[in-house]
DNA sequence: ACCAATTTGTGCGTATGTATG
DNA sequence: TCATACATACGCACAAATTGG
């Protein structure tokens, strides 16, 4: 169309005219904005203009459509709320459908205080560790993983090599409790000397370190994992969602 | 209409039927919906309530509908769960309030082909580009980092070096334009020379790199941001809450 | 309770623009 | 280059909800 009005669709230049409108409050909020027909013969475009411009207004929330009665401006400036786009905590790790635990050891542990402190704030309790290698489908090593497990749920401890699925998800149907949050923490440094050697790399290896605390209702921590990604091979994507009214 | 089909407007059913067609997997996920014009033919409706029907869908991220090619199923149960508890997108810098970014370099560039792919799939367009280096309050280099903008907003190469906030917001407010997603990953690599050079660490020191894409309503990419972090004092944080929902 | 005017919702037809393959 | 498919944009008509008389 005209270069000048940024080659943007008209529907959209008169939804930013809107909105700027409301914004600046010539559109008072509770207020309602100029009928359909008006704003036709305001901007000389066609009835369907108008109303993706203000469909636009109405997934933003500035505006509150009713038939009958017309658009009343609710906000002049609406909050957002970004959704990660995640269904299930799984997709946590992209990977996980596709990668096995290999176990080396499992053990009752009592963390020393630097440890404790970065499981959660839980007293000095025992916790169940299971260490070893995470591995693709055709036995390449993708991490070294060490799990802290409540002791509350150590009755794991002879089938946490079998499990059908991840444990976070065991635990929530054989103990009843839930994952209400996760916490996660992305760093990076080198391999320790035995995680170096159990992923067959060298020593002092740049190491991604993700730390992850399935958390209950209470904040408690129910799971702590903590894996060791090879720097060089490491990547982590996430989409973050805005959220509008559905339907 | 008839009482048979419950009285609801016609695009409302035909959106309900098609979901009932995508969850029983005869639209298979990865694979395309009919197009506008034979669902037109099978329902014997008009196009336009084919698109009504489809925007449903759309908002409902059932199906990703692209200009030309097609409307993909992308999921059959589109429901998020879990919600990244963060209030606006400059909390995706924990430290964003407390940073400034000096510049050094602002300049339209035309990215080669790895670059443009990293950047999105828009078509082969230049971009304004600015570089510089984060700085915490007291002055202390945080990362080394890269801005792609796209042309369209290219009116703003004089005023980056002083905007108040985000360059993402002032994108928005400018140019009435929404970010409706950022894609985000995480990885891992040396710093470039020049990169480390600008940060004053030493040559082959090791990086997290943090690309984000912010996207529009048609994933289009309207910015994309690199940073470079020296690893050692690297860390994200994150937290997931499981989302109540009432059916 | 009813009517009439107003306003948005639903639905159809048509034409042209633009991205995709 | 060309056909396809979705996006934008114009027009019209009638339905349904609201408001005020």
């Amino acid at each position: 169309m005209d270069s000048a009005s940024g080659g943007r669709p008209r529907y959209q230049q008169l939804a930013r005219t809107l909105i700027e409108r409301i914004e600046a409050g010539v559109y008072p909020v509770g207020g309602t904005l100029p009928t359909e027909q008006e704003l036709t013969a305001e901007f000389g475009v066609s009835r369907h203009t108008v109303r993706e411009a203000l469909r636009i207004l109405s997934l933003q929330r500035y505006v509150h459509r009713r038939q009958g009665s017309g658009s009343e401006v609710i906000s002049a400036a609406p909050q957002a709320v970004y959704r990660h786009a995640m269904r299930s905590l799984s997709e946590l790790f992209e990977y996980a459908a596709d990668t096995r635990l290999d176990l080396r050891r499992v053990a009752m542990t009592e963390p020393d205080a630097a440890l404790a402190a970065e499981l959660g704030r839980m007293p000095g309790r025992r916790w169940l560790m299971a260490e070893g290698v995470r591995r693709a489908r055709g036995g390449d090593a993708i991490s070294f993983t060490r799990i802290f497990i409540h002791e509350e749920f150590a009755a794991l401890e002879g089938e946490l090599g079998r499990l059908p699925g991840p444990i976070y998800a065991e635990i929530e149907r054989r103990f009843g409790v839930r994952v209400e949050e996760v916490a996660q923490e992305i760093s990076a440094e080198p391999f320790a000397p035995e995680a170096a050697a159990a992923l067959g790399v060298a020593p002092g290896t740049m190491a991604v370190r993700m730390m992850r605390r399935y958390l209950d209702e209470a904040d408690r921590p129910l799971i702590v994992s903590m894996s060791w990604h090879p720097a060089e091979t490491f990547s982590y994507g996430m989409r973050l969602r805005r959220e509008d009214r559905a339907g």
